[in-house]
DNA sequence: CAGGTAAATATGTCTGGTCATAATCTCAAT
DNA sequence: ATTGAGATTATGACCAGACATATTTACCTG
């Protein structure tokens, strides 16, 4: 009798991993099938099952029902970026946090917003221009149109004791959104806000969600000059 | 009795995402374990588990041995972005591709570098500058620095047919890396590059690979002006 | 040869168990 | 009151077997 190894799916998917890294399997090349690799390691189909399913989820490999399994030709490399309220952002550094409402009223969407927010142009909006502060220092300029039918209670927050951005995350929960970076060149209203020349490039994030019913908000944040908006692999 | 309903471990996990969305059960509740959803369901505790495991991963729930499952208070919110290969990515958009070596040469590790890429000032390393085209319009602008110790094979490519980036996903496989997102003003070489204003605003993703060994390469991926990079949540 | 049908098969899911592990709770001894 | 040992318990992992489902392959027919 050989010695009582701990087979766990971990082991199993570490040691697959091994071979497709280590090109023990080719790129594009079919690999065993279920069985006869719970047979190789001792174990039950389910568990060679998991460590498979967890390498497919990772896109490493790719199965097919009769087809069988095989190593991707080229992995789609995947990274997942979380993103954080501000305040809880700013504070984990160790930072202080506060912000300011530059303005706020209510309007009707804007004709060039009807793409990106998959609203009629002329619904009702509310549109807040929001600063954040990290140790009183501009953080981040927020420009934010929020669908009013979308959200109930909306006209009663005036955002001064809780942030727009903080607000309708416990408020108004997405099922579904987008986002977009890009790089802007600073308007003179920006310029003014993070306290540098006009034309300085600005780092921006735009974030559309919506929920089962409807669009619920359109945010655009401009970070301060220098922002590096970090994720890893 | 009631019907015989199909009990996939799909409809357990949509009906405990109901559950949570709709505030049944409130952020930071106890939920009921997993043998008592399984009589609730009519299933095996596996197949709850199945449901559950998934929820947890997507960070709706907090699961942890003997203290029960709950609801998380504020479900961090994630986004997956795929990184292409450029070349791909124009491609899937019908657009014909192309790419030229600007410059190319060995050359010791730059002092400011050595933070960001995890290897002491002085290594040797593979300096290359290549453009990506699509329709023949200047997309991206990619500065690399490749550690040669990393990558075997590395000298004799030259990268004409196949652009740097693409070689090295296929041959020089990562384990890990990280990325950073943020906007730089054009210097006068870019500009020229891009054939805009020198101090327009470009969008520039910097993203660092290593493998369990050695950190393998760095790269600066400056993009067109305009230029929009989009990630549903 | 084209087109349709049936058999074969690898993955996907589910069951009803067992055992493992980590946290928490209880309670007695200090 | 504090600490530490032990019982308790919810999740985590695993197994052997069954059925479900998507595809491919083989075969049969017009």
């Amino acid at each position: 009798m050989t010695s009582r190894e701990t087979t766990s799916w971990l082991q199993i998917r570490d040691e697959l991993l091994r071979r497709v890294r280590e090109r023990v399997w080719e790129p594009g090349a079919l690999i065993p099938g279920e069985v006869e690799l719970a047979e190789e390691f001792g174990c039950a189909r389910t568990t060679v099952n998991r460590a498979l399913r967890e390498l497919a989820e990772a896109g490493l490999i790719t199965r097919r029902r009769r087809a069988g399994t095989r190593v991707s030709i080229n992995p789609p490399h995947k990274a997942t970026l979380t993103i954080p309220i501000i305040r809880e952002d700013v504070e984990a550094r160790g930072a202080s946090y506060r912000h300011a409402i530059l303005h706020r009223d209510t309007r009707l969407l804007p004709a060039h917003l009807g793409g990106a927010f998959h609203l009629p142009e002329g619904t009702q909006v509310l549109y807040t221009v929001t600063m954040h502060y990290e140790n009183d220092r501009p953080y981040i300029h927020e420009e934010r149109y929020t669908h009013f039918a979308a959200v109930p209670g909306l006209e009663e927050q005036d955002f001064a004791q809780i942030s727009a951005n903080e607000w309708l995350v416990q408020n108004a929960p997405f099922t579904g959104g987008d986002m977009a970076f890009f790089a802007i060149t600073a308007t003179e209203d920006l310029a003014r806000c993070f306290d540098v020349a006009p034309g300085a490039a600005l780092f921006t994030v735009e974030r559309s969600t919506w929920n089962d019913q409807a669009p619920i908000t359109l945010a655009r944040m401009t970070h301060a000059p220098g922002y590096r908006m970090r994720m890893s692999l």
